[in-house]
DNA sequence: CGCAAGCTTGAGGAGTCTCAAGACTGGTGG
DNA sequence: CCACCAGTCTTGAGACTCCTCAAGCTTGCG
C-alpha cells in the first residue's frame, strides 16, 4: 500500500530525527508548553455528542479536560466503545469525509477544536498546523495501541484489572491522583469497551473487591491495593 | 499530553488540507508509484525473526512483498500478536529507544527498511523521510485500529469470521484474490491475535465449514462462501 | 520411513452470557 | 422536605460457550 502524500515541495529539510523523536517525548505531560496560536476552544457538558458516526469530519480535538469517549455501531448491530480520551490526547482526526466513530463526552469536558478549514486565508499553512496532524496520528495509534493489549485478554477479570491499571497509569502521566483511581465511565461503556458484558464488569470488580486486591469506596472509585495481584490475573481466577 | 515535537521551523509551509487528506488517499493501493530514493531491501526467509522484543529501534520497515507477524510477550507471561503486515504495510515505527513488539517473517518476505541514522550525511533532511514517518503513523494506526474492531467481537466464531472477512478485504485492496483467500499464518498466530485458543480457531473453522459458511480447500486456503454469514454471526452461532 | 510441527477432534469443567430482579444514586417535581 | 423516577449498579440462577488437557491425524521434510 503506497500512499500519496501530496506534499510535493511544501516540507522542506525536515529533520528526520527530529520526527523519530517525537513520540519518546511524547509521553512526558508538559503543561508549561504555551497554547498553540490557533484551535478553538470548545465546552460540552457532561453527556453531550461532540460529533455522530457518519458526520461530515470537520475537526481534530485535542482534550484539553474531562473525558471524552469514542463509540461506533458495526453493521450487524453491536456497539463498541473505541477509546477513552482524556487530557492531552486526539481524537476524530479520520482521513476521511466522514466520521468513523461518535464522540461523546463522559464527564463535563474542555477541548480545543482544530477546524479543518482554516478560519483566514493567512493561516492556512505552517507549521502548527502539521504538528497537529502528526500528534493526533500518535496520539490515536497509542490510544488503539494500549486498547489491543487490554481487548486481548482472555477472562473477563484480567481485562478489567488490566483496564484499572491502565486508568491509573494514565491519570498518573497526566499529573492527577492515581490510587483511588476516578472511573467516569459506565459499567456498560466499560464493557463494551472490553468486549464483555455490563454485568461481568460488576462482578469482577466485586470478586477484586473481595479478594482484596481492589477497595470500591463508591462505584466510579476504586483504589487499587494490589497491583501485583492485577497484574499477573491467572486464567481461573 | 502535550508532545514537544522540535521541529521548528524545519516544516515549511505545510497545505494543513494535504496532510489531512493522506489518509483518504492512502487506502487505494498504487503501485505504479515510483520506488522511494532511499531505504534498503531486505530478503528474509520464512520464520526469519527481524527484530526482537527490547532490541534497540534502528528502523522502520515496510512490507513490500509476503507477510510479516508482530508480537509481543507481557509480564504475566501471555503472549499477544499485535499485527500481520502485509505489501504495503509499516511496522517498527516505535519513538522510543527499544522495540515493544518481536516481528518475524511469516512467509518469505521483501521489506524494505528505513535506518534511522541516514547512510550519508548528504541525505539526512528531505521530504521523503518525513513522508516515511507519517505514513508508518498512519498505517500503524489503522493496523490497530482495526484489530480493535476485531478483537471486540463477543464470540469466538465472530472473531474467526470477522478475521477470515478482514484478511479477504486487504487481499483485495492488494489486488491478490481475495475469495479463496490465503491463511498464511498458524492457528496458533491466529489465535493470539484474537485472544482466544488454537483450539477454538479450529473448531470455529470446522462450524463454518460444516455450515456452508466457508469451504477449507486446505488448512491456508479459505474459501468465503457466505459473507453475510461471516459479517453477521450471532451470539449463539 | 520416521520425525516434528501443525491441525483437528473429544470430554470435562470452568467461566461467561442471558434473563431477571432488587438495591442504590442523583435529579425532579409536588 | 419528601416522594418519585430513571438510570445505574449489583446479585442470582440457568444455559451455553469456551478453555484446558488429551489424544489422533495430516503434512512436509530430513
Amino acid at each position: 500500500m503506497y500512499t500519496t502524500l501530496p506534499m510535493g515541495e511544501s516540507v522542506h529539510a525536515t529533520d528526520f530525527h527530529a520526527l523519530v523523536a517525537l513520540g519518546a517525548l511524547g509521553a512526558a505531560a508538559q503543561p508549561e508548553r504555551p497554547a498553540p496560536s490557533f484551535g478553538e476552544i470548545e465546552a460540552v457538558p457532561a453527556g453531550g455528542r461532540i460529533y455522530m458516526q457518519d458526520d461530515p469530519a470537520q475537526a481534530i480535538y485535542r482534550v484539553a479536560a474531562g473525558t471524552v469517549g469514542t463509540s461506533l455501531v458495526l453493521e450487524n448491530g453491536s456497539r463498541r466503545v473505541t477509546g477513552f480520551l482524556c487530557e492531552g490526547d486526539y481524537f476524530g482526526a479520520v482521513f476521511a469525509d466522514r466520521q468513523r466513530c461518535s464522540a461523546e463526552a463522559i464527564t463535563e469536558c474542555t477541548l480545543v477544536r482544530y477546524t479543518r478549514r482554516p478560519r483566514s486565508p493567512g493561516e492556512a499553512a505552517g507549521p502548527e498546523r502539521s504538528r497537529i496532524v502528526i500528534e493526533a496520528l500518535q496520539s490515536e495509534r497509542q490510544t488503539a495501541e494500549e486498547h489491543v493489549l487490554l481487548l486481548g485478554g482472555v477472562t473477563a477479570c484480567a481485562k478489567v484489572a488490566a483496564f484499572l491499571l491502565y486508568l491509573s497509569r494514565r491519570a498518573a502521566a497526566r499529573g492527577e491522583p492515581d490510587n483511588p483511581v476516578a472511573i467516569p465511565m459506565t459499567r456498560y461503556d466499560i464493557a463494551d469497551f472490553l468486549g464483555t458484558t455490563p454485568e461481568s464488569v460488576s462482578r469482577c470488580l466485586t470478586k477484586l473487591n473481595r479478594a482484596g486486591a481492589i477497595r470500591m469506596d463508591t462505584p466510579d472509585r476504586i483504589a487499587l491495593l494490589e497491583r501485583r495481584t492485577l497484574s499477573d490475573i491467572p486464567r481461573g481466577y
